[in-house]
DNA sequence: TAGATTGTTAATCGATTAACAATC
DNA sequence: TAGATTGTTAATCGATTAACAATC
């Protein structure tokens, strides 16, 4: 197998992880942390893929990915598998974050219930709306993009927020990188380049609508097929 | 092979789609729209491949599912592809939506720039925090929770929308699904029941972060073990 | 026509599932 | 200990890629 690398907690990583093993960890984290809130102690394989509708087989080979987190003939302690689950995806820190957008959907990200208990925590907010600068928002003030450079200079940030009022996308992702930020969260509808150092994730909210739509269409002529 | 329903446009299409091709479909549909946009006439399987990062054959072999929309020699028409992803996607007509929740994400909605192009629209606005209702909303007022049932009766509604300020979803699912919608798009994070010829899809917005956050994590990792 | 690119089949690759020895 | 469930390998399944005849 290819080349290892070992992190503080002694976690072996083969070096390239897919991307659909990230996406489904990042599902287990989700209800983990449900479990936790339930008070619920321990879970099997079996238990957990039974909640989330997959199967007991990938869950263990997904983790076994990263380490051994169970326990023979017991399952998994909650509380453990979350904490290595947090660990895998950098959770356990605070990840710094700015905003850059005040508008709607910033300020809904700013209430997104799911952030806090992550670690994930907005900073600083920034807009090149005049109408918007200098308002509270949540508590934090929103600059001008102006004060940007400065700001990035002075706090080092994780992650840079682009919201989709962000028409200079392009312009907005240099200066965060300038500003050497490690990941940028793009929702503004448009592709950027960025040095391959960076990642950046995008969220393409319209797809899943299109997904949705296209299902409603299905299941609708499947009905009329079943005589409905 | 199983059955076949056939549709409208004399589109064959086998029972079960693989949600993976209808996942690229969408984005297929996103790239489409933006090479009409830009005014391009034609592209070939390996132009809209490289654009896109992905492979010839993928694109040839996902479309094929559906039917034969290029020409030999030639590649597609760009305008012809889009309504065929259209037709496939059901963006051709209008589908009615009604949100519920007039907070900060439902506002962001209101003015996603994806949506007119694609003919969704949002016909009206419910909440329960009596702060919001009765304010302006993008043109539309924000109505009471308890008129939706009467709304939904007199304006058949495709696609219901619950915002994550709604605590309550199942009981709002149950309303909507009283009311003769057909999709729910479920941003609340949590899970709701529906009978099942009804569709869900969850927007889990806190996943792609998660993602991200792994990602930049890794990626300092690599740069530290060559190096640099 | 010759050149290009599709639609589609065959070959490859990877991901999921099943099975079971290891072990708590 | 016996029962349960993991970690992990082997078997299966499906998805992606390559190749090419069909054809514009």
């Amino acid at each position: 197998m290819s080349r290892i690398l070992v992190t503080q907690s002694n976690m072996a990583i083969p070096q390239e992880i897919p991307e659909t093993i990230i996406e489904r960890l990042a599902v287990y984290q989700r209800y983990l942390t449900e479990l936790v809130h339930e008070e619920i102690e321990r879970i099997s394989s079996i238990e957990l893929a039974a909640k989330m509708g997959t199967t007991a087989s990938q869950i263990r080979k997904d983790l076994n990915w990263f380490g051994s987190f169970g326990l023979q003939g017991y399952g998994y302690r909650v509380s453990e598998l979350l904490y290595q689950l947090n660990q895998i995806l950098g959770l356990k820190n605070e990840t710094t974050m700015v905003l850059i957008g005040g508008g709607n959907l910033g300020h809904a990200l700013m209430n997104y219930p799911g952030f806090q208990v992550r670690h994930f925590v907005i900073k600083a907010v920034f807009d090149n709306n005049p109408a918007l600068i200098d308002r509270n928002m949540n508590g934090l003030i929103i600059n001008s993009m102006s004060l940007l450079p400065a700001y990035l200079q002075e706090n080092p940030t994780r992650i840079g927020i682009i919201t989709p009022s962000m028409i200079e996308a392009q312009k907005v992702a240099d200066l965060l990188v300038d500003g050497g930020i490690q990941g940028i969260w793009n929702f503004a509808p448009l592709k950027i380049k960025v040095p391959p150092h960076i990642t950046v994730e995008y969220v393409h909210i319209i797809e899943s609508l299109m997904i949705l739509s296209y299902k409603c269409k299905s299941k609708t002529h499947q009905n009329r097929e079943n005589g409905g």
